[in-house]
DNA sequence: TCGCAGTTGAGACTGAGTCTCAATCGCTTC
DNA sequence: GAAGCGATTGAGACTCAGTCTCAACTGCGA
């Protein structure tokens, strides 16, 4: 296990205890997971992936793990142009924004100080207090521009389906 | 009817000839609804609307329906911070982005071409070529800011929530 | 050993949205 | 006005991400 990922633990559980939560197993092995391996996930794709490992958690469990990770602040829940949530890893408190490629589903972030601003400029104009914003920009990656338009290529989107319905059955 | 309801109308059923479909009574209730009253709108809450005007449309009817207005560029469909579709008036064919008030529901629009650009400026950087973007500010309104918090103070949102309860019923 | 709060998994439930299918509509042709 | 036919409809089953419930389990302190 790469260091950062036991840092990670340690940080979730020092938030547990101050809860006066317990950091069990299945909250573990998810942190572990969730921190090892993928930046933006959705949560079926992390239940198909612990059952791949064949550790058993159930449903409830990650989605329970996930809503206090997001209390935390370790992870945060967006939208990324889908109908479902997606959640990302929280690196220090940046923010940033999301390029969405609507062939991979692959995202690339950027953060952008200009825009932040303008964004202040804008509420403070209508006379309204911001609290958060969410701006994607949905599109084409280079990779798969370059690619050109092959339809059947498996991508991550596809196969994020797939096993989430095959989770099901 | 207001003039530009019956605008409207006409705009539908010319797209809808176009297509080899026809302008039914029920497209016919459904546009005249989305066009005289809501600015922002949930598919539900539609639904809602026509029920208490006893215009007899099926749940299929309504989506069915706001698929072609999407299509045909009458209406769009938006993320407004909720895990469900909203949907709104396109009026010329101006993009604009949304301040979404997270106590009473409501939306600003604004449009700011300086943003615009930077966007697109950052797609550039990044090789991205961009089809759309999304972008929210959530936020409090002037309005509610004022009010202060008065936590049991009958918002749409909830409004919307008990009306889309009791028509499953 | 007991009590008890926290935690878990299984599976029922929710709610927005989609799909299916038989019935109906409305137009054209005879 | 009857027949044919494609478009349209409503009812309700279905889907799927996410939530909730509840009985069983865990681990710790008294």
């Amino acid at each position: 296990m790469p260091p950062h990922v036991q840092k990670e633990v340690d940080r979730f559980a020092a938030f547990l205890q101050q809860q006066g939560l317990k950091l069990t197993a299945e909250r573990a092995a998810l942190v572990r997971e969730i921190f090892s391996t993928h930046y933006h996930f959705e949560a079926d794709e992390l239940l198909f992936k612990m059952k791949e490992k064949a550790v058993k958690i159930s449903r409830a469990t990650v989605y329970r793990t996930l809503e206090l990770l997001v209390k935390t602040g370790m992870v945060r829940r967006v939208h990324l142009g889908e109908d479902h949530y997606h959640y990302e890893h929280v690196t220090g408190n940046s923010h940033h924004d999301h390029l969405v490629c609507t062939t991979c589903g692959s995202v690339i972030e950027f953060h952008d100080a200009w825009l932040e601003e303008r964004q202040r400029e804008i509420c403070k104009k209508k006379h309204f207090t911001p609290t958060f914003h969410n701006l994607q920009i949905l599109g084409v990656c280079e990779t798969c521009k370059r690619k050109g338009e092959q339809p059947d290529a498996p991508d991550r989107v596809k196969m994020i389906q797939v096993a989430a319905m095959q989770l099901r059955k």
